[in-house]
DNA sequence: GGATATGGACAGTAGAGCTATCCACTCGGG
DNA sequence: CCCGAGTGGATAGCTCTACTGTCCATATCC
């Protein structure tokens, strides 16, 4: 197929198409002609993948530009092309100077919680430094009870990860697998947002009786 | 303390202070004269959360603004403020033309597993909206076992949500109650996908074995 | 009384993410 | 074989967000 259908299939303008190849994202199609070319399915799935990592996965262009380039370089182990994905997702503000004693400590605690439960995490993975991050902005702003909480996510999600990755069965072509592997997390993290707001309603509504009424807008 | 000082000790700049001023992020501080004015604690604390909700939770302007509104609003429950947060927090695409199938089986999909746990949810939670998008784009990806992976969310979610929802205890003063939930439920999501991130990681070593090893950049 | 700071208004800026226009082709129907 | 629609490529322009800079009349502080 040609661009135009390419557009109507994956219901991406062909503008964006344009803006697409030229950023990267999306490979170029087959030469036919000195300026013609032609795309495949591949595209088709391609183009719904960069809508699914912008447009609910909250992903830059950029970023997603980088995390596909994982998903396509078949060195890569397979998730070593899931690490790329969080090092593109999260973003963390740097500590600077009179945050330093909140950060140590964030980052003391988090470690203390990671030894505790014998968690094989290296230190150059983005994810630590977002959750310390994070974890410094907390107590920055005064919230009690912290480390509890830390616990509990972890727990829960030492849960998810183990049932996550026990369920990464090989599909035989690796790259529809690290595709899976990578939408399964961007995508996971949007869906365990909207969940927890939802598990939030009906347990305040249990546990506190609140009126179940929502404001609109 | 003036403009000057407030811009010392919150670390944002005096422009940015305006601007905040200017689009409702930020009180007016006390009128001291004509056109003079003097800002409290209240406004350091405000200005770290402003921070913290556009620089960690990843907010824009106006949903922060939004959120603080609920935050100020004391007529609004608990909850419904969280629920706001919810609103602005979560994006989803809207179910468009030939999507619709998927869409309508993903809120199938989610109905029967929220009847089946008893949850009791309002339809005009944002959360929902939110949850059954990223479900439809999941399937539209061709994403396999996607009903067990929701169930998985939704078990541990309701364990998050039931022990945050006891750890909140009313502090007295209503506006810090609603400040450390909202701050919970908006970094809390950056919280969970680091510590998701993290767990994967240790997780795919423990069952895979694959390389621990993480790239740089 | 003079340097510095302030509140307020408004214009300007940088980057992201497209979108539109132009051009030289080339494909497909008549 | 011709004509109109479509194509790739390049480049310019547009809209939005989140600031940032400038200006000015006043106010504060030494």
């Amino acid at each position: 197929m040609r661009v135009g259908e390419l557009s109507r299939r994956s219901g991406v303008s062909v503008a964006s198409i344009k803006y697409y190849l030229r950023e990267g994202l999306l490979p170029a199609g087959e030469r036919t002609g000195p300026n013609q070319a032609v795309y495949g399915d591949d595209h088709v799935r391609r183009l719904r993948m960069i809508r699914a990592l912008i447009d609910v996965g909250g992903l830059s262009v950029v970023a997603t530009r980088d995390v596909l380039a994982a998903v396509d370089d078949p060195e890569l182990p397979l998730f070593m092309a899931l690490g790329r994905a969080s090092g593109t997702t999260m973003t963390a503000p740097e500590p600077s100077e009179e945050q330093d004693e909140a950060w140590a400590q964030a980052e003391r605690m988090l470690a203390e919680q990671v030894d505790a439960r014998g968690w094989q995490v290296s230190a150059e993975n983005p994810a630590w430094h977002t959750a310390v991050g994070v974890l410094a902005t907390y107590t920055r702003l005064g919230d009690a009870d912290l480390a509890q909480q830390l616990g509990l996510y972890m727990t829960t999600m030492e849960e998810v990860a183990e049932r996550e990755v026990a369920a990464v069965v090989d599909r035989g072509d690796r790259a529809r697998t690290v595709e899976g592997v990578v939408v399964g997390t961007v995508l996971g993290d949007a869906l365990l947002a909207a969940v927890r707001r939802l598990a939030q309603q009906h347990c305040s509504l249990r546990l506190l009786g609140e009126a179940p009424t929502h404001p609109r807008g």
